[in-house]
DNA sequence: ACAGTATTGATCGATCTCGGACGAAGTGTG
DNA sequence: CACACTTCGTCCGAGATCGATCAATACTGT
């Protein structure tokens, strides 16, 4: 997204060379990108008159973003590159009234922007992202499992109201996978699976190139398919989900009955970090249930990328060579072929970052907005849930 | 699309009153649509100026389609409303070369026309299906058991070249998810699975309304999914996979032991409907089988709609009461409450309904060009693999 | 009967986007 | 160095699309 140039963009948008150019040329007038220096290289440059390089100037507009989970929330400011300028994760129980959560967040947003010294108006919107299914058409927050109260809600629209910004939702799950996307190690693909393996696990879907999100916005609950039928029962009211054998709390757990003393996350992923030899078992086993899984997955969804995030990923080969084994062993050939599993690049900012993403993605078009905006009236209308 | 009104196709094609109008206006006198009578029931006529009924001529133009599978090539014509007019399908060694597959094809569509007598002028495309996984950027094969000459293979742009006809061409599941959507089960809905039932298994997945087709157009091979560990081993090269376990041929070769001689699938469905319990008990084993693999589906698709197709489909609830309430047992709850089980409405006519489907969704693009080919030179381009 | 409301359909000027023509800026060749 | 060739960027007229506005047609309530 930084380097880019007149050619590249018309090849990008699919808009004509015309068109592109009276844009680029807006662009420019309103400060938002610059001609840069030549810097293709000599030996790599083609024939031909050489494109002129364009490059964003990444302080001309910003993009705000919170990340909703069980335990915390997370406030960036990114630039029009996605980098994170302000990032700030504070502990909260999401079990107290979803509108204190709500109001801290609100606040959080409005210590950022006072802290950076940047004007509402610089900033393209909010993107939010929430621990909870969220229904794609209209922002609504769809029944799971976890933090039942905000069953229902629209915060995409309360926190508009709260902050007067442009406001868009998604979960967190399709957020991450869309953070590791953009900016990390799903570059450029269109067809990819990112999961979380922690506590609970989660996954999201990415499919030529869009989040698929399913009939109610539940799509990608890869923590809740069934690993073992007579495994522990689970708190979705299933049992022997994959999250309930393959979850850190849940392998962490396995190792409570040799120790005799509790074992938290922690401690398990510094016993695998010294090769303490039940740890590890415990992991590779958990890594192949999760292979295992993985591998109909990729039978039926034929991904190009897997990128493996949470608390787990920091475990390694351990944790990578089983898993892929399974899939290589289990999946269709040509499909497992096609894959590549790599570890997710952007931990625990993935989500919080893809939430940026969401703004970012449509900055063309804001701004685009703006331009007009500047000359009549500004009226834009409330684009939450829009894709 | 039979039935619609201007302000109905501004609210479907997101244009602006004006355009449709605009473009309505111009079908208008070039005879493809009539406008018709106010049909709308008074009980349920909302207040405001009742609208306008428009009405497709439906021979004002056709989509040409030709389904080509393992031992058989079907092609069909079929008018505006995707109904067929002609339909034929012949016995066919796909073993034999490719080109005389493709031969034969370009003859039947030939005779079709003929028999018809439609110009090629009013044939707005046509639209092919086959049983190889298509890549969907340049419709080009990709490699996967069956029909291995064919890999590699561009036969959407054979055919072209044979017929002059502008073609799509898709994998043949993804076809048939199509057709139940615009014609069949699936009316309306933007998430569904279809699943085939018969000797083999395969799947075409619609997910926001579009064709899921993976990095390398893959995607939907449910056939391959592993259903057992230990079970037989499958053509793809795995074991255990649902097809060998699942698939009609399979189920009955599992009779062929107590009866002691060979049970085609014709002589199974027939056991079936008798209610002779051997025959039963497979088919139930069999539809828990699948229905536990699409369990875990349903929990990472979330889709609203699983329309069964197939030979199976014909046992009914002997098939599908084991198979939902596998659904319902093993799913994520919330995600199997939004799904619905029906059976295919289409038969073996769903492949190349939808084929012609992939025509007549870009009726609109085409007959624009049209209007503009007819004032001035004709140069449209080729659309192989476009969406 | 009549104003008020709601929805559809047509028209108009403004704007966006496109394809094609043209000039600009490089490389390669004789 | 002249010339062909390639790709990039801009300009211009044609057509597509849009928002705003107005007219048409029905129902509702008094």
């Amino acid at each position: 997204m930084g380097q880019s140039s007149r050619s590249e963009l018309t090849r990008l948008t699919g808009l004509s060379r015309a068109t592109v150019s009276s844009i680029v040329t807006d662009l420019l007038s309103a400060g938002l990108i610059r001609e840069g220096a030549d810097t293709a290289d000599p030996r790599t440059r083609p024939t031909g008159r050489p494109a002129q390089s364009l490059t964003l100037i990444p302080s001309a507009a910003f993009a705000v973003a919170a990340d909703i989970g069980h335990h915390h929330v997370r406030v960036a400011v990114c630039d029009l590159h996605g980098n994170p300028i302000w990032d700030t994760a504070v502990g909260n129980d999401t079990d107290r009234a979803p509108s204190e959560t709500l109001d801290l967040t609100a606040d959080l947003i409005h210590q950022a922007l006072r802290e950076k010294g940047i004007a509402i108006a610089d900033v393209l919107g909010l993107g939010v992202d929430i621990a909870v299914p969220v229904r794609a058409a209209d922002g609504v927050l769809e029944a799971h499992g976890i933090m039942p109260g905000w069953v229902g809600l629209r915060p995409g629209r309360e926190l508009e109201q709260r902050t007067g910004l442009t406001t868009w939702i998604a979960n967190d799950a399709d957020a991450g996978a869309l953070a590791e996307r953009l900016y990390g190690a799903g570059r450029g693909t269109s067809d990819m699976i990112y999961i979380r393996l922690s506590t609970g696990i989660g996954a999201g879907i990415l499919s030529g190139g869009r989040p698929l999100t399913g009939a109610g916005g539940l799509a990608g609950e890869f923590g809740h398919i069934l690993a073992d039928p007579r495994g522990p029962i689970c708190r979705c009211g299933n049992r022997g989900c994959l999250e309930t054998v393959a979850g850190s709390a849940a392998i962490a757990r396995l190792l409570e009955h040799s120790w005799g003393r509790r074992v938290t996350v922690p401690d398990l992923l510094r016993l695998i970090d010294e090769g303490e030899k039940g740890a590890v078992r415990a992991l590779e086993d958990a890594a192949e249930r999760v292979g295992f899984v993985l591998a109909n997955l990729v039978t039926v969804l034929n991904p190009e990328f897997i990128v493996v995030g949470g608390d787990l990923a920091a475990a390694g080969p351990k944790l990578f060579e089983p898993m892929e084994r399974a899939i290589r062993r289990y999946a269709l050939a040509p499909a497992a072929e096609d894959v590549t599993v790599v570890p997710g690049e952007l931990g625990d900012q993935a989500e919080v970052r893809g939430a940026a993403g969401m703004v970012l993605a449509h900055a063309p078009r804001i701004l685009a907005g703006r331009r007009v905006a500047a000359e009549s009236g500004d009226d834009r209308h409330d684009p939450i849930g829009a894709d």
